[in-house]
DNA sequence: TGTACATCAGTGAACGCGCGTTCACTGATGTAC
DNA sequence: TGTACATCAGTGAACGCGCGTTCACTGATGTAC
């Protein structure tokens, strides 16, 4: 079985088109969002006939959901990464600005497909990035109640400040892309925000108690 | 002058229908962001002719700037109501929490809109929204500044706690929103989140010293 | 290795459709005297 | 109050255009023997 061994030519061939029409569409995001991208201009960019984008996506919707998927998944390791360094409290913060601010760098159009589509107007794709947008939430939920500061939390403040992290974590990405386009404050600005707002919720964290 | 003292016959029918081009978009909007909604979609839900849109808007993007000070101003009251009240933590809290459910009830297209085009594709509307948001996070800023455990902080970390608050209240509606809607956890597991979330940045505050 | 047949990614022409924009117009409303 | 003229919100027809989708096709690649 082919699909399972090596790839034929023909399997490559039609991998490569795939990843063109990903490209070209996450591309032609950049300025307009998916409720309003044609087929005609993501096939135009990649120099095919309009037909062919049916050989691999039902719709525009279709590839926007597969798109949620190369862009997350790079986001992911972002998440991890965060999460696999010391616990250290003034270590993570650090470790998370940096990060944030490198994923931007490397993948500017990846978190500005997402936040843009979050709250777009295409249902599948809005649907499929809450998914995983909460699959994180949970990933550094379990990760934060490892933590010595977490004895006696509930399960449910921890997932809290989980979805509080992610939160502010897609909020920072996009404020770094901001700043990476000349709107909006500098990306040194960014990230002592950044910095000095993850400093606030930790220090809310250690004082959960007396709350 | 007919502009400063009462407007003619003439100016209320203008006025009338300039009103229902806005309400249609709005309720158009509901399922679909602004960079795909049509002009004849709005005039054919007003029933005028197309080319009657031009007597009030340059084009769509125009409409929408008009949708945000409509949006936003709606959302201001609920600022200011916030911060009227008592600076007490806890009532603070409380009647945070209530305003935004109250809000959400009464305008849901309202906050539905300025979520999704906050980061949507019209650079004018993002725009208009990016700039009333700082409007009102400086609000805010300025009221706690004047809270007594404000003694010590930088204008630049009050700042920065005005942000938090407005992106969590923005944050906020858009779940009550989402509950509204059946999609996610229920109003009342948002309003709990969202009060527990405000407990934690507030305990921060409170220990902000430590930090 | 060679041959005959099957598969299927990509083609290109065609279609009907709704779009945004223009234009000269109409007729109710407003204004000047 | 009445008349003559100006204004202008809304009309309706027309336009050229690019859209999504369909279809029978082609020809390179894959498979069976």
């Amino acid at each position: 079985m082919s699909h399972t061994s090596t790839p034929t030519a023909r399997e490559t061939q039609k991998a490569r088109t795939r990843g063109a029409l990903l490209d070209a569409g996450l591309g032609l995001l950049e300025h307009q969002s998916l409720s309003s991208l044609g087929l005609r201009e993501v096939t135009r960019v990649v120099g095919v006939a309009p037909a062919a984008f049916y050989r691999h996506f039902r719709d525009m919707s279709d590839l926007g959901v597969a798109l949620v998927e190369e862009s997350l998944g790079s986001l992911h390791g972002v998440v991890r990464e965060i999460l696999a360094g010391p616990a250290d409290e003034a270590a993570r913060i650090e470790r998370t600005v940096t990060a944030i601010a490198r994923y931007v760098r490397e993948h500017p159009t990846h978190i500005r497909f997402v936040v843009r589509e979050r709250h777009g107007g295409v249902p599948a794709v809005r649907a499929a990035i809450g998914a995983e947008l909460d699959r994180f939430a949970e990933e550094v939920a379990d990760a934060l109640a490892a933590d010595d500061v977490s004895a006696g939390w509930s399960a449910q403040d921890i997932r809290m400040l989980g979805e509080l992290f992610v939160d502010h974590m897609v909020m920072t990405a996009s404020a770094f892309l901001d700043a990476t386009l000349g709107e909006g404050p500098d990306e040194e600005s960014v990230a002592h925000t950044a910095r000095r707002q993850l400093l606030l919720i930790s220090t809310g964290r250690r004082h959960w108690q007396d709350g």
